[in-house]
DNA sequence: TAGATTGTTAATCGATTAACAATC
DNA sequence: TAGATTGTTAATCGATTAACAATC
C-alpha cells in the first residue's frame, strides 16, 4: 500500500465542502439527483470542474441521469470526515469567539466545538452557547482528553502568533485563524487564515473597479 | 486616456492589503525600510512575488536599501483607497453582525461601517458598537444619503440570497458575504464570500493529511 | 434513435517562481 | 570593490476549461 493517496488540492477540498452542504439541502427538499452543471453554479465554476472534483472522490455519475445525491454525500463525507466525531477547540472568547460558537452550533454531525479557552479569569467555567470556557492552562489536558487536533483562533492580533505557537507546541495539527496576522510554522501544521480585513478592503476596491 | 488601467488581480489586491497592514505596524515600531524578502514572509510568498506586486502599484524600491515604508504605504493606499472615506453598511445584526461591528471598529481611516440594518423591530434605533441599527426599509435612503457602495452581509443562510438581491437592486456594488450560501449575480457586482464552514472543514481535513 | 451527460485527456489560462542584468 | 537587492522577462507550475468518445 504505497502511501500515494492522490493529494486532493485545497481548492477541491473547499468545493467538496460547498457541494456537500448544497447537496444536503437538495436532499431535504426531496430531490435525489443532480447534474454537474447544476452543482457548478453554486461554486461559480464549470461543469467540467465539478466532474473533475467528483472524480477525485470516486466518481459515480450516470450519463443522462446525473449523480445520485445521497451517494454523492456519502462519498464526499468519506473524504472529508474522520470516522469519529472531530473535537474542535476555540481559543479566545471575545465578541468574535462568541459569535463563532453560535455560528458553529448544532446541525453538524461530524465535528463540534467542544471547549473554549481564554485568558480572562472572569470567563472561566462560564457556559457560552453550551460550551464551557476554560483557562489556557487547561488546554494541554483537554487536548489529550478530547483528542483535539484542530483549533479556531479568535484572539486579538497582538497575541495571535504567541497563541498559535502555543497550540502547535501542544500538538494541534490545524488552525483556523481569524486574527489579522500571518502565522508562520515550520512544522507540518496546517494554517488557514480568514482575513476579514483584507477581504473587506478587497470588496471596497472592486466596488469601484467593477464597471 | 484609454481605459486600460492594467487590471490588478484579486490575489494581488489581497496581498497589498496585508502588506499595508504590516507596513503600518513596522512604521509604528520606528522601522523605515523593508526588503522584499521580509514582506514575502508575511504572505507565505517569495520575494519575487512581492516585487511584482509592488511593481503594479508603481514600484519605487532601491537596490541594497530596499523599499521606503512610508512611501510604500502611500502608494498602496493610492491603489486601495478611494479619495473620500468609504461608508459601509452591515446587513444583519445577529451574533456575527455584532462581532463584525466590534471587529471593524476604529483604527481604520479610510472606511467605516456607518449603519447597520436588521429585520427585527426590537433592534431599530439601538446603538451597537457606536452604530445605529435601522430597519431594512431605510436602506435605500441611507445608501443615497451616505453614498454607500459596499455592504457586509451577515444574515442567516436562508435569507442570504434574498437580501443580496435586494442590495444589488438598491445599487450596492460589492458585497462581503458571511452567509454559507453562494450568491449569484449576473450584474457587475463584486461578491466575496467568506465561507467559515468550508474553511473549518478544510482545516479539519488537513489536520489529518499533513504528515 | 437522438440528445444530453459523464469520465477523462489534452489544451489553455493565469499565477508563481526563477533568473539575471542593472543598480546601489 | 564585493555583495546584496531591485525591476523585469522568461520559464514553470498548477488549476481550469475545452473537447470528445463512451454511455444512458
Amino acid at each position: 500500500m504505497t502511501r500515494k493517496e492522490n493529494r486532493i488540492s485545497e481548492k477541491t477540498i473547499e468545493r467538496l465542502s460547498v457541494y456537500r452542504r448544497y447537496l444536503k439541502d437538495l436532499n431535504k427538499k426531496g430531490k435525489d439527483r443532480v447534474y454537474s452543471h447544476e452543482l457548478s453554479q453554486i461554486v461559480s465554476g464549470t461543469a467540467a470542474q465539478v466532474r473533475r472534483d467528483l472524480m477525485e472522490v470516486g466518481c459515480n455519475g450516470c450519463s443522462s441521469k446525473g449523480y445520485e445525491i445521497s451517494l454523492l454525500i456519502k462519498e464526499i463525507s468519506k473524504v472529508l470526515d474522520c470516522s469519529k466525531k472531530e473535537n474542535i477547540a476555540l481559543i479566545g472568547v471575545g465578541n468574535l469567539g462568541r459569535a463563532l460558537l453560535g455560528y458553529f452550533s448544532g446541525a453538524r454531525d461530524n465535528y463540534d466545538i467542544v471547549a473554549a479557552f481564554d485568558n480572562d479569569p472572569a470567563k472561566y467555567n462560564r457556559i457560552i452557547c453550551g460550551r464551557r470556557c476554560y483557562s489556557m492552562e487547561q488546554l494541554p489536558n483537554m487536548i489529550d482528553e478530547l483528542k483535539i487536533s484542530t483549533a479556531i483562533l479568535a484572539v486579538p492580533a497582538e497575541s495571535a502568533e504567541k497563541e498559535a505557537q502555543n497550540l502547535i507546541d501542544k500538538g494541534i495539527k490545524a488552525i483556523l485563524n481569524f486574527a489579522p496576522r500571518h502565522i508562520t510554522t515550520g512544522s507540518g501544521v496546517f494554517i488557514e487564515t480568514l482575513d476579514m480585513t483584507s477581504a473587506l478592503e478587497k470588496a471596497i476596491y472592486f466596488s469601484r473597479k467593477n464597471t
